[in-house]
This record gives C-alpha cells, structure tokens and sequence, in this order.
DNA sequence: CATGCTTTGTGATAAAAAGCACTCACGCAA
DNA sequence: TTGCGTGAGTGCTTTTTATCACAAAGCATG
C-alpha cells in the first residue's frame, strides 16, 4: 500500500496507532447490522451515536486508510465494510489451535462465535494423558509434543490458551517455537513474548477488579 | 479519603484516570504472586519488568494514592497489596448474578476464578422456560422475572450477562432496573446504559479482529 | 444551474497519558 | 557518624490521542 503523508512524501508508510486498529473491528460490526437492516448509507455521526464515540474520531479512524466516504451523504455501507475487512485482514479465514482442554478450553471451542467470523479452530492439544486422545466438539485431542508439526500441516496461525496459569508461559514459549505469531491467552498473567509476537489477553477478574473501584 | 493536589489544597480530591484504574488489578496480582515467593520488598523496577511497563509509570500510579514506598528500598509487598486491594474495593466480597444460562453461562459459572477473588455467583436466571428450574453447578435456574426480587434480597452489586446478542440489550435495560450498577456484558455489543452504570465486555472475536492486522 | 443543506476530510488545538530526570529519603557498611 | 548506593516521589517535557471547526464536496430542489 501507497500512503502519502502530511509532507507530501511518497512510501513514509505511517504507522497506524494501534488504538484505531482495536477500533476497526467495532465499526466492522456495526457496518454489517447496518447492512442486514437494508440500510445502505451511514453517517460518522450514526456511527458514533451506536458505538457511544464522537463523529470526528471516527471520520479521523478512517482517515488513515483513505478516502471512503461522500460528503454531504456519509458512507457506502456495504463498501466501507469491504474496505475495513481488507484492511483488518477479514477478508479470508485463519486457522487457529487451541492449547489447554480443560472446563475453559472445552467451553472456548465449543463458543459457536468464532467460526461465522472466519477463525476456525482446526487442532486441540493438551499434556494431560487422560485428555489426550478425547474427542471433544468433534476434535481429536492431541499431545503437545505434535504442536509444531501439526500448526505447519494445518497452517495454523494462531494460538489460543486455555491452561492453567502454572504452564500458560511455558505453552506460549511451544507456541512461539512453533512459529506462531498471534496468540489469544486466558491464562491470567502476562507473557513473556518476542517483539514480533502478539498477545492479546482475555481476563474477566481483571474487569471486575477495576469496577469495584467505583461501586462505593 | 483527604488529598492534597499540587495546588496546596485539601478536599480538592483529584479524579484518578481510568486507565490507572485498570491497571491497578494488575499490580495487585504481581504482588500476591510475588508475597507468595516469600518477597518482601519489590521495587518499581522488578514490577515494571514483570508487566512489560516503565517503573516511572507505575510510581505515577501509585502516587495518585499515597506515598506507599521506602526510598532506596522499595514497596513492602504485603503492605502494598493490601492498600490496593482497599482502593479497589477488593477487601470484602461481592455479589454477582448472571442471566443467560446456555453454553456461555454455564462455562461462566463453573470458571473457577471468580470465586477465590472474592466474586461470588449467587443466582442464575434465563428467559427459556426449559432451563429455568435447572440445576447447574449448584445454581438453581430462576426466571428473569424475579430478577429485581432476587437482587435485593440476596445483596446483589453485578450482573453477568451471557445471553444472545438479541436480548442482551433487554437484559441490560432490566438489570439496570434493578438497580445494577456494574455489569460483565459477554454479547458482542455496546450496550446503552446510563451514566452512572459500568459496563465492560469480554469480546475475545474483537481481539482475534485486530491481531489480523498484524499477521500480514 | 443556482441555492441551501448535509457531512466528509483534515489541519490546528486541546487534553490525556507516558516518560524523563532530578532531588531527597533511607539503609547499610566501614 | 559519615559516606555511598539505591530507588521513591514528582515537576516538567514529550508523545500520543481526541476533539474542534471549517473548507470543500456532494445531493436535492425548484
């Protein structure tokens, strides 16, 4: 992509904050209710009144990837959704393995959220021999000794972790020999991880433990 | 609480940021890790490495609070715990309701992380008439309709809401009703509430969104 | 095809958050 | 006791993020 900054040079590809990145997603969201509602223009200010954020912010958002939008009209809804898709990298499917097959990773695959959205959970793993051989969602568990192998056969990117807070850094630590690049952690901690590995944390007790703040 | 801000004057109680908020519980947790070890002093520094921050940001922190720290020495960790955890409100326990009993609720309540923090779910309710009067771990199934009752009787402070996208905003508008203030929404939206109510949403679809940016 | 209304895109400004760097308190050792 | 090393607390600076406000573009209407 070709991106001209504001001194007026070619190839300075800006970095996008990663603020307005976590934001995509929302007006992705948004965008297709509006779609399947028929509607097929929507407005900066629409937007915000839905997702509780001002109009320019958004406007701004959009800014970094491009011109979408008509003035006087707003945006194409079903083109501004195409054009987020792409640029989010939704626009295809991503293989995921899970590791950790216990209560929470049997609840996680079996979450019927991930598949319409194009994450498909393709591997189970686990080290408990007990689990290891189960079928479970109509997944075969397997060892994690075959992680590496079976993330390159099945071209898995992305990892999920559901074990217990005691093995999380060191199934992340497989999962980053493995190659893998994205990881989706419930463990309760926070990794230790290369640079160019992402680690997005899913932890509900934290969310509670900041809003006690204000029930007094 | 009796703060003085850089002006010099009392009572001036000074808003604490949110975001400092947040990441209070993460302090917290390091130093029950840490306690735990047998340590009895961290310093900003171990702290900041533990959590991937700069020890400056966690003394600014800390700093809206108190003066909790030893020059030269650093934090007691049990002192320091325990002066978050009462900040937080994490000193005593909470009650928690949940409403939306089918796959994601019941993994919700047989997660056993809630508790050992001192949130307890005491009562669990749904709209389908065949789940109510179920027995799920321990919880007898309730309909929605006692909701407000329930609330009351059994000093309910947060709901959990783990329904269908299409009720969540019903679900909400009634535990707001009943007076909730604080509410763990699952359902991938942005609810409407008023000013005075907290939401915060677990929606791991939203991660696995923006860390395909990433994976290009 | 002019006029008025709407809404984008974006520089400029403001607000919020993070980080720097220095002072001074504390502990320890000689 | 004095001197040294460490690390908290904090005013100041920098960076990041959000908001403002306005010119220009598009559409509708007569």
């Amino acid at each position: 992509m070709t991106i001209m900054n504001s001194n007026g040079n070619l190839n300075a590809e800006l970095a996008v904050p990663e603020v307005v990145i976590r934001r995509l997603p929302l007006y992705v969201r948004i965008l297709t209710q509006f779609s399947n509602r028929g509607n097929q223009v929507i407005s900066s200010e629409q937007l915000g009144l839905m997702l509780h954020m001002t109009p320019a912010q958004i406007r701004k958002d959009l800014s970094y990837f491009g011109r979408f939008g008509k003035q006087g009209r707003g945006y194409d809804v079903t083109i501004l959704e195409q054009k987020l898709r792409t640029i989010l990298g939704l626009d295809r499917a991503w293989n995921a393995a899970i590791i950790g097959m216990g209560r929470l990773g049997r609840a996680v695959v079996s979450y019927p959220g991930f598949a319409p959205e194009g994450f498909n959970i393709l591997a189970a793993f686990d080290t408990n021999e007990n689990i290891v051989g189960q079928n479970i969602s109509g997944l075969q568990v397997r060892s994690i000794s075959q992680l590496a192998t079976i993330v390159k056969k099945l071209d898995i990117k992305i990892g999920i972790v559901s074990v217990p807070i005691e093995h999380a850094q060191e199934v992340i630590d497989t999962l980053v020999k493995s190659g893998i690049k994205s990881i989706l952690n419930y463990a309760p901690l926070s990794p230790e991880v290369p640079v160019n590995v992402n680690v997005n944390s899913i932890d509900p007790v934290l969310s509670l433990q900041s809003m006690t703040y204000y029930m007094k």
